[in-house]
DNA sequence: CTGCTTTCTAAACGTATGTTTTAAACGATA
DNA sequence: TATCGTTTAAAACATACGTTTAGAAAGCAG
């Protein structure tokens, strides 16, 4: 029951490889299906064949690599809380923000797998239109509110409120990071080079603990 | 050598006024001319009689209030170098903190002067491309410079890197509060409200303190 | 009023956009 | 080989875009 030709199933995925990438450098509105469809050396139809519309290439590109990126962060977060256990104590709060960050900045810097183009994809797409993307945002949000439990056994004087708004502020750090890592050093005028995504996640991981 | 008519130099500023609105609340390309010349009230070829072409509309909104801006958070750092001399003291980071972040929480605040249109503007030319804005971005990067060397006399043991590390953490809090305030109900399930503007800025100055 | 500059209007220009249509090329199956 | 569903290709569609043009309307100076 497969059919395949020239390139086969290959155009739909170099589509997403192109536009994941063109998505993250530039608005969506500012991104022509022409410019996708040429640059991933296919029809100019094969967009609206494979996805239907500009939205919908959008949102598969999103889809698909959201669950993946989730799962690395749930993965670490319940590694952390089955050490912790076995230690017989509570999960820190470096190990928590260590799980929320660590996915997407090593991600940031995986060029070869298209990765790092994924992560500023996402950092894009929060600020598209809401009412579009609104599901985009739903399953990241998800993920955050299973480590709010987590928060609140390591610092119980905090409140729900007081959680959710450092999470917010977490998550500025990390977007902020994703969307101008290559600028850092036009902003310290060179005195910040791009080090390694190590180096990055403890200063990032670091700054956020004590926030908490 | 004053010439007015109709609406007169209002016309100017009605568009100003109104892009600076939509702009910030979609990208550059998202917005045509179109949109805010009919929400503005004038005629089509009105920007480009007034502005030379779109961009330069959009330069001409980030000019607008850009100095009076940052004159804003220079106004508040001086005033606290000159409480802290007369106290015989260093600058806390505290005060260095608060006058960087105090301005753009404030005004994203102050809906009837037009001025939360205006920071949330910013905070997206920030994603625009960088061959067209980088001039956007060059004069708030001079105002944090000049925040430097008192992070310095504070925490002598910080070297210019990290401390141009923290001021880009900061940035993302700001920008990400800036761009997702309204959202951060959502994010929480309504556990966070949005709050008094001192409310927000104490919050984010609590933060960013921490991870200095 | 007469000249002159500024402001506003309506229409058109050329191009770029997302999408649809039509048909050809192809791979697997029978 | 003939057939069927899938994929690619080229062209056209209708609309939206930023910009330009030509001229009318309006304000000021003499």
């Amino acid at each position: 029951m497969k059919y395949k030709k020239s390139a086969g199933q290959n155009a739909k995925e170099r589509i997403l490889d192109v536009s994941e990438k063109l998505f993250a450098e530039g608005s969506f509105a500012s991104v022509s299906v022409r410019t996708v469809t040429s640059a991933a050396n296919v029809n100019l139809s094969a967009v609206n064949y494979y996805f239907g519309s500009k939205k919908g290439l959008f949102q598969a590109v999103y889809v698909r690599r959201a669950t993946l990126m989730n799962h690395e962060r749930l993965g670490l977060l319940q590694k952390a809380v089955g050490k912790a256990q076995q230690e017989g104590r509570a999960v820190s709060v470096r190990e928590l923000i260590n799980a929320m960050l660590t996915p997407p900045i090593f991600w940031l810097y995986e060029e070869e797998k298209g990765l790092s183009g994924y992560i500023r994809f996402l950092a894009r797409a929060y600020l598209e239109a809401a009412s579009d993307m609104e599901n985009v945002l739903s399953q990241e949000v998800d993920v955050f509110d299973k480590f709010v439990p987590y928060f609140q056994e390591v610092n119980p004087s905090l409140t729900v409120e007081d959680i959710y708004w450092r999470i917010h502020f977490i998550m500025g750090v990390m977007h902020h990071t994703i969307n101008h890592l290559d600028r850092i050093g036009l902003l310290s005028h060179t005195a910040c080079s791009v080090e390694t995504r190590e180096q990055t996640r403890d200063r990032m991981v670091a700054f956020c603990c004590e926030g908490f």
